[in-house]
DNA sequence: GCGACAG
DNA sequence: ATCTTGTCGC
């Protein structure tokens, strides 16, 4: 199978804080924020390190099928870090170092699962969006923690979950994704609606808090030996 | 004005 | 996120 992940979408990335800003609530009216895929085969985990003290911007992407969660490709890539992290911002540090990775993938995901906030964002633009516009992909934030909103406690036992909720609207779902562990944070980032964000996030799980696409970028990055 | 603040 | 040792729990 041939990679077909490349940018039917692109813009600069040498921009002020507020031009980025400018840019999120452009590219947020590009959404599509309803079931458009078709069952994915196929999925990617994408997470960044930053090696170097910082200097260094390492993205990692693992596919995995779908179901089996079977490894079937990998890509790692590298630049120098020129972006600070400015909450709101983290596209503009992350995103260009995994269009990278993923455009030296073999085998094309139909599926994107990202470290990070999808919609969960005061701009309804984390990375997850940025990612899914940039390739025209059904994306899925991961958040580890929150970066806005508020919800109920949420029971102690695997699946259990409640709304993220911010300016009355919600943005997210907050999921134990095993017994006894900090939930996680999941948002549609791309066409995609919340219900089936969820769907396929439980579908991704393994015997561990993060979903294993995510787990084995994570490692790739280099984030865990 | 005072906190909060993905990774 | 990164830096960084030991330590608590299954």
């Amino acid at each position: 199978m041939m990679n077909r992940t490349t940018r039917v979408l692109d813009h600069r990335w040498d921009l002020t804080v507020s031009e980025a800003i400018a840019l999120q609530r452009d590219m947020a009216t590009r959404l599509i924020l309803e079931d458009r895929l078709d069952a994915p085969r196929t999925v990617a985990g994408l997470d960044v390190a930053f090696p170097d003290r910082g200097a260094t911007t390492r993205a990692a992407v693992v596919v995995m099928s779908l179901p089996g969660l079977e490894r079937l490709d990998e890509a790692v890539a590298e630049q120098p870090t020129r972006f600070p992290y400015v909450p709101g911002l983290l596209s503009f540090r992350e995103v260009p170092a995994l269009m990278m990775a993923l455009e030296q993938l073999k085998i094309s995901p139909q599926l994107l699962l990202c470290d990070g906030q999808g919609i969960a964002h005061p701009r309804r633009m984390g990375v997850a969006c940025h990612l899914g516009l940039l390739t025209d992909l059904p994306s899925i934030g991961i958040g580890k923690s929150r970066l806005l909103g508020t919800h109920a406690r949420v029971d102690e036992t695997k699946g259990s979950r409640q709304p993220l909720i911010h300016r009355g609207e919600t943005i997210g779902i907050v999921l134990r994704s095993r017994d006894r562990v900090r939930p996680i944070l999941v948002s549609p980032g791309h066409r995609l609606g919340l219900q089936t964000a969820v769907d396929l996030t439980l579908a991704c799980l393994g015997r561990f808090r993060l979903p294993e696409p995510i787990r084995a970028a994570d490692h790739l990055a280099g984030h865990r030996p």
